[in-house]
This record gives structure tokens, sequence and C-alpha cells, in this order.
DNA sequence: CGTTGATAGGTGTATATTACACATAGCTGC
DNA sequence: GCAGCTATGTGTAATATACACCTATCAACG
């Protein structure tokens, strides 16, 4: 007993690659310049971001106005079919503030992670078991 | 016309504050010591992250089990109910160290963000409509 | 004119994820 | 016994996502 299955290759790894990284990259987009789905799009998978579906970025978009963090109005100063062009509301300036925050949180557990955060040198070969003594 | 309907206060937010920022937070944690989860849960508490709810904190570890991200067993060697202790499979390591990478990718795209990224100025007056000039 | 291809914006749906409420069980103190 | 903390779960409705597919505009070509 007490033996941990180590090893079994994983089956196919079902995890969504985004989240509300995706929400919150196309605000920080709109925070820059106001721009259209197609061409939001298009800059996510430019800025080396695991690839969006399209479709998926053009529901987030409505789902966003939805909720009145950015807004729309049909474009068609240039040729071409009609652009939706959006542009961040104020709400959805202060939602990327916060939400900026949050993510350097996470970025913070992360890198210590990374640095290894014990400072009484964590030993790679004999891993603790849970914070032993404390409290 | 063309007239973008602004500031209309955010219905609700129905935003979900995670996404796979917990199963990585999680591997991150597993990836200096071994731990249950109720001890993860208090873990992601403390670090200041937006409070997660504990069952689907177990529901996650239970899914990244099935896929070999971690393995577990039962530990009843303290008094108390058992716990269920995980550790990070070499498959979570190599899942972790990269989606490390990619969220370093959002990260930099929304530190651009912050910091103001056109080098002529953004002037904040005159927002740009999208990328002009361009192609 | 007809057709192809790029641009642009969607929808239908099956599946996955999540928050919320609630359930179970071990153990301690009274 | 029983209240309360520890510890791990499940049921379910709402939401999110990938994938496949659809519509429409316009330019170029023959």
């Amino acid at each position: 007993m007490a033996k941990s299955n180590e090893q079994e290759p994983a089956q196919d790894t079902p995890f969504r690659m985004h989240g509300d990284l995706l929400t919150t990259t196309l605000l920080a987009f709109l925070r820059n310049w106001n721009a259209y789905g197609y061409q939001l799009a298009q800059q996510l998978a430019e800025a080396g971001l695991p690839a969006f579906d399209s479709g998926t970025v053009y529901r987030t978009l409505r789902q966003l106005e939805r909720t009145g963090l950015v807004s729309s109005f049909w474009d068609t100063s240039e040729s071409g079919p009609a652009r939706r062009m959006y542009s961040l509301t104020k709400a959805g300036d202060l939602f990327l503030s916060s939400w900026i925050d949050v993510l350097g949180k996470y970025q913070a557990v992360l890198q210590k992670t990374i640095e290894g955060m014990n400072p009484d040198r964590g030993d790679e070969t004999a891993k603790r078991s849970a914070k032993s003594a404390q409290s």
C-alpha cells in the first residue's frame, strides 16, 4: 500500500489551453487600440499564444459586449465585408486592471515554484511530504 | 450612427475567475512538496489568489490523476480523517513546464499593454482606431 | 457572367468546467 | 451523545469551448 502509481503516460491531455486568458487578452489588446474580431484573432496568433478558435473569439467578444466591458459598432468605412469595431468601456478598463493584478499573483506563485522557493534549500532528491512541522 | 454605447455598468460580471490557472497552480505546488487536497485549497487561499471552491479543487485533483499528471495514495499515518496524498508525476512535471512557458507569453502581452507598447508614444486622448497603416 | 479565394462574422452542438449546495466520515472536547 | 473541525467527495445548473458548418462582401481571373 501507500504505493503511488507513477508515470502512466497521460491519456490524452484533455485540458483547455485557455480560460479567462482569452477574455483578458482581448481586453488588453483593446486597451491600446480599437479593433474588430478578425483582426484580434490574428493578433492573438501573432503573439505566439496557443491558437484560438475564431468562432470562440467572436462569441467571446459578443459576450463581453453583453456584460458591458466592450462596446461595438458596424464599421463600413472600408471596402469589403462590414466590420464590427470594438472598443473598451470604462468598466472593461477597470475589469482588466483588476485582472492584471490577479494574473500577477499567479505569476508570482509560479515563479517561486521555478526558482525553488524554500530558503532552507530545497533538497531535490528528498521531496518533503507536505509542510511537515507547521502550526 | 457609429455611436458606441459607452459606460453601461456591467450587468453582473459573469466571469469565471479561474481557468487553467487552478490546474497550473496545483501542479506548481506539488512540484515543491506532496500535499493533499484540503491543504492545497488552503495554500491557494494563503497565496492571495481569488478563492476557489474546495469541491472544485478536489474534483480537479481527481481529474489530474485520471490523466496521469499526478498520482495519489491514501495516507492514514496521521490521526484524523484519511488524506489523499498527491504527488506530481513525470508527465505532470513536463506539462507544468510547458504551461509556464505559455503563461509567460500571456504575461508578456499584458505587460506590454500596461507599459504602453507603442514606441511612437501612445496618445491617450486620441486612441488610434486599429493599426491603421499596415500591410 | 461564374467561380474561386480572401476577408469578416457568425451559429449549433457535444463536451468540459465551474460554483453552489449538500453529503459522508474520522476524530476531539465536553 | 453531539457539536465542530478536518477531509473528501457528489449532483446539478449555468457557462465555456472546440469543432464543424453557414452566410455575405468584394477582388481577380477567364
